[in-house]
Order: structure tokens, then C-alpha cells, then sequence
RNA sequence: GGCGCGGUACCCAAGAGGCCUAAGGGAGAGGUCUGCAAAACCUCCAUUCGUGGGUUCAAAUCCCACCCGCGCCUCCA
């Protein structure tokens, strides 16, 4: 077992990962701002921070993560004041919809899912407490955080402030500040706005306080990895440094890992282009939520990821690839014993799978070795070398590698139905297995032409045959 | 302008000085197997890694210049 490697952005390199409380791993993932349905750039960044704890649990940590819910910032107070509704009732549905997507993408839940109105008396603690040691000031109700005080600044995101004046973008916010680098740790409630009363005075919090509050209520003081994706890194990140290490005196995070952007046909996504997509747009269109957690896995975390839907299908293929091999190896019968090829073959594979995630998340490499071996043992059966002794090894093989993917358990039809397209609705179990024998039954007695018009039939209704070797027959749906 | 990603086959993409006469997946062509299919297997599919120089015994990998795409630079994953 080798060392696991990390980019780390604070360092701006690749560094061995040794966590700070020996086996355990204690993670802050940015979450969703659920003002409205979470996109695919978003669960890009999901899905990598799900392999990610995945891959760590492999390594035989415990996990312990927590991913916040923006459940408050200007866009959800306006949409809420819109809708003429309060904002934990405007974002219930968001978040109800994102919890859903993040199960039908296989997204293991965090040990705390953190909603930020549900921390407002951290945020304020954690605000007194910087108070205290004077990193703050007040302007017209509101509380600042005073970067000038904090050394550190920049640290991150390496960037060079000078070049922001002061006063100098001071309308974005409307609010009164010392410095045009200084940022909201506590806004003060505008006009009509919904705020907190609190002993701070009345308002709402920053944008960044949050996470600095509920991070260190449930990892402590100093996490081993905080993760997001890159336009986060200045300022929400770097923010988050400030304050919380202007509070404790200590290191916040040790590792800091950022997920590049997902790119469509090419082009940043967004509403004006047309090209912005949530998961329900794609699976509307036919898409399988395993062939979009395929894609947006097999792509390392530190590339663009540039989404066609052509992409998307060469991912749907991959899975069917992964899942036919498993399912020929459950089905078919080998001869017995055991080759003494096979057990380092299948050895020399998990290496390579660990090895390539160790090397910061490579989960390219990792699919690859998984595909090496796909071949491999397909060839070994397609020349009868390959033996029933051979099959729990390699099995298991595929389960530790989907341990990490998931992609392996068929639930796509499923799911696409549990969210109420159609597009999956088909014959059940029962009606295939009964056709499948009527048609087993004309081919024994060399009825073809019945038996082939029995597979088109199946296959218009979204059921594919095989024909095994050995006279069986395999079926799957499409 | 500053900071940061990246440009590898028809498409996605790994590799970051010699193991590369460049992984893996998808698509395509031919073949094997099959009653026919499907699946699977075999063969083919980049003498070449954005362009031009340079360093080196050796470069996709290092250096320089240039071209192109993308992101961040106050609330966007």
C-alpha cells in the first residue's frame, strides 16, 4: 500500500496525505446554494468528493465529512420574497431535489449534511470571537472582517490584492467598507429582508461564515481536506482561511483540493447559452444516471471536463462494457478448478486501481486497470483457460473497484422511474422470463423464425437477448 | 494586465526526461465464435504528442517564444 498523493492547493503541490487523527479523516466539502436546481458543473464536483471518501475509505479511514447547504444568500432571500414565501420553505424543495439527485448519482451521504439557518448561533459565536481579538469593525449594523489584520491573506489563492482599491467595486454591496478587500462576516437586514435577531444585532451572515462555523463544530479546529471546486478558491476559500485561522491561531485545513471546471461543447455553461443542464434535463433526454456518473468520474478532478452529449453515450457504452463482463462471469459456466494464472492477474489489477487513485485521485488510470482486466479474463474465457475457481476473485475485484465507481448495480431503470419518466417502463421480470421460455422452447424444437421474431419483439420493448454458449440465454434491459 | 488550468488518434482521455516504435474507453474497418444475432475475442486505426526554436546521449515529458481554448481576479461547483 503506497502513499496517497494530493495536489494541495495551498502548497501548489503534490504532497503525501497523512491525516492529522490517525484513522481517521475528517472532510468539509462545499456544498449547494439551493436557490435552484443543482447542475451538472455541481455534481461534478459532487461526485469527485464522493470518490474521494470513497477512495479514503478503501484506505481504511473512517470518514468523517461534512457538506454544507447554503440555505441562505440574496438570491434565495429575493426568490423567496418573491414567491412570497420564507426561505426555508423556498429551499426545501431545492434541497429535497438535491438530496434526490445525489442518490440517483450514487453520492454517499456525509456523516453531516449541515444547513446553514440551522447554524446561525456558531456563525455568531465564531463572529464575537473574532470580534474579541479585534478582526472586525461595524458599518452601518453591518460587521466586517479587517484583511489588513489577517498576515496570511492571499495564501490560497495567490492573488496579488494591491490591484483592488479600495472603494473601488464598493456598489456591488451597498454597504459601507474600510477596504474594498474586506468582506461580510454579518450583513445588516435591508428593508423588508428577513434576518436573525441575535446578540450581534440584527442581520444575516456573510457568505463565508458558515462554512469557518460549521466546519470546526463538527471536525474541529483543523481539518484534513477541504475540497470545492476552483472558482471557489477565491474568495470563498480564502475568506474562510482568513477568519477561521484569525480565530483559532491554527492551520484550518491542511489540504486543500479543488475540482476544475465542467465545460459544454467546450463553452463555460450557462443559461444564456443554452447549454446549462441539470440531471432531470438529461435523463428527459434518454440518458442513464450511470452513464453521467461514469463520465463525470473517468475525467481526473483536476481537468476540465469538457460534456457532449456524445460523451455521454461513449460513457453509457463503457458501463454496459463493465456490466455485460460482470454478468457473464455471475452466468456462465466455466470449467472447474483453478487456472494459476488467474489470482496475480487479479492482484496485479488492484494494484493498479489503488495505485492510480493514490496518485491524487487518478481515476483515468483506475478505470483503466479495470478495463485491462475486463479484457484479460474475457480473452482467458473466450480460450477456455479461465475456470470456475477464477470467478469469486475476480468478482470480488470488480466489487472493490465499484466500491469506488459504483457503476456496476443496474438501477438505472429503476430510478428513472422512481423520478417519473417513462422512458424506462417495460415488460417486469416475470413477463421477460415467461417470453424468454416460450422462445427457448422454439429454438429447441428449431422454430428460428419464431424465435428471432420473439428477440426483435424484446428488443423494440427495450429487452436485449444473448445467447449463451451453452444454450442458455442471458437477457438485460436497454 | 495578474494568477491558474489545458491543447496527445474520428471522439473522450492516461502518461510529465529513457519501461513510449504513446495506456484505457467509445466509434469505425476486417476476421473468429454463433442457426442468425448479441456479447466476447483477434487484427487494423497517432513513426507521433498545438507551432517554431533550444537543452540533452535521450523530450509528449525540461527551457524559450508564439498560436489557440477555458477559468478566477468580491458572493459562480
Amino acid at each position: 500500500m503506497g502513499d496517497i498523493l494530493f495536489q494541495n492547493t495551498l502548497t501548489g503541490r503534490k504532497e503525501p496525505f497523512v491525516p492529522l487523527h490517525p484513522g481517521e479523516v475528517r472532510m468539509y466539502t462545499c456544498g449547494p446554494t439551493v436557490y435552484d436546481f443543482a447542475h451538472i458543473g455541481n455534481f461534478r464536483t459532487f461526485v469527485f468528493q464522493d470518490i474521494l471518501r470513497r477512495f479514503l475509505r478503501m484506505k481504511g479511514y473512517r470518514i468523517l465529512q461534512v457538506m454544507n447547504l447554503t440555505d441562505v444568500d440574496d438570491r434565495i432571500i429575493q426568490n423567496a420574497a418573491a414567491a412570497g414565501v420564507g426561505i426555508r420553505e423556498y429551499t426545501e424543495k431545492y434541497i429535497r431535489a438535491f438530496l434526490e439527485d445525489t442518490r440517483t448519482l450514487n453520492i454517499q451521504p456525509p456523516e453531516h449534511l449541515a444547513r446553514a439557518t440551522d447554524h446561525i448561533d456558531d456563525m455568531v459565536r465564531l463572529i464575537q470571537r473574532l470580534s474579541e481579538k479585534s478582526f472586525t469593525y461595524s458599518s452601518d449594523g453591518s460587521i466586517y472582517f479587517r484583511i489588513a489584520k489577517f498576515p496570511g491573506y492571499g495564501k490560497l489563492s495567490k492573488i496579488d490584492l494591491s490591484g483592488i482599491q479600495a472603494g473601488a467595486r464598493v456598489d456591488v454591496d451597498r454597504y459601507e467598507k474600510a477596504d474594498a478587500r474586506d468582506f461580510a462576516l454579518w450583513k445588516a437586514p435591508k428593508p423588508g429582508e428577513y434576518f436573525w435577531e441575535t446578540s450581534i444585532g440584527p442581520g444575516r451572515p456573510g457568505w463565508h461564515i458558515e462554512c469557518s462555523a460549521m466546519a470546526m463544530k463538527y471536525l474541529g479546529e483543523t481539518l484534513d481536506i477541504h475540497t470545492g471546486g476552483v472558482d471557489l478558491i477565491f474568495p470563498h476559500h480564502e475568506n474562510e482561511i482568513a477568519q477561521s485561522e484569525a480565530a483559532t491561531g491554527k492551520p484550518f485545513a491542511r489540504f486543500w483540493l479543488h475540482a476544475e471546471f465542467l465545460l459544454v461543447e467546450s463553452e463555460k455553461m450557462s443559461k444564456s447559452l443554452g447549454n446549462f443542464y441539470t440531471l432531470r434535463d438529461l435523463f428527459a433526454r434518454g440518458h442513464r444516471p450511470s452513464a453521467l456518473r461514469f463520465l463525470l468520474a473517468s475525467v481526473p478532478y483536476r481537468r476540465q471536463l469538457n460534456f457532449t452529449m456524445d460523451g455521454l453515450q461513449q460513457a453509457a457504452s463503457s458501463v454496459e462494457r463493465l456490466r455485460n463482463f460482470v454478468a457473464r462471469l455471475k452466468t456462465e459456466k466455466f470449467p472447474a478448478g483453478q487456472s494459476d494464472s488467474m489470482a496475480g492477474r487479479v492482484r496485479q489489477a488492484a494494484a493498479d486501481f489503488e495505485k492510480g487513485l493514490e496518485d491524487d485521485v487518478n481515476t483515468a488510470q483506475a478505470l483503466a486497470a479495470v478495463f485491462d482486466l475486463v479484457r484479460d479474463v474475457n480473452t482467458a474465457i473466450d480460450r477456455g483457460e479461465f475456470r470456475q475457481g477464477d470467478a469469486p476473485q475476480v468478482l470480488a475485484a470488480m466489487q472493490e473497484s465499484d466500491s469506488i465507481f459504483s457503476l456496476l448495480v443496474d438501477e438505472d431503470a429503476a430510478k428513472l422511474r422512481a423520478l417519473g419518466f417513462d422512458a424506462a417502463a417495460g415488460p417486469d421480470d416475470v413477463e421477460i422470463e415467461a417470453l424468454v421460455a416460450e422462445r427457448q422452447a422454439a429454438r429447441k424444437r428449431g422454430d428460428y423464425r419464431y424465435a428471432d421474431r420473439m428477440r426483435e419483439q424484446l428488443a423494440e420493448r427495450g429487452i436485449i437477448l444473448e445467447d449463451t454458449r451453452d444454450g442458455g440465454v442471458r437477457w438485460k434491459r436497454k
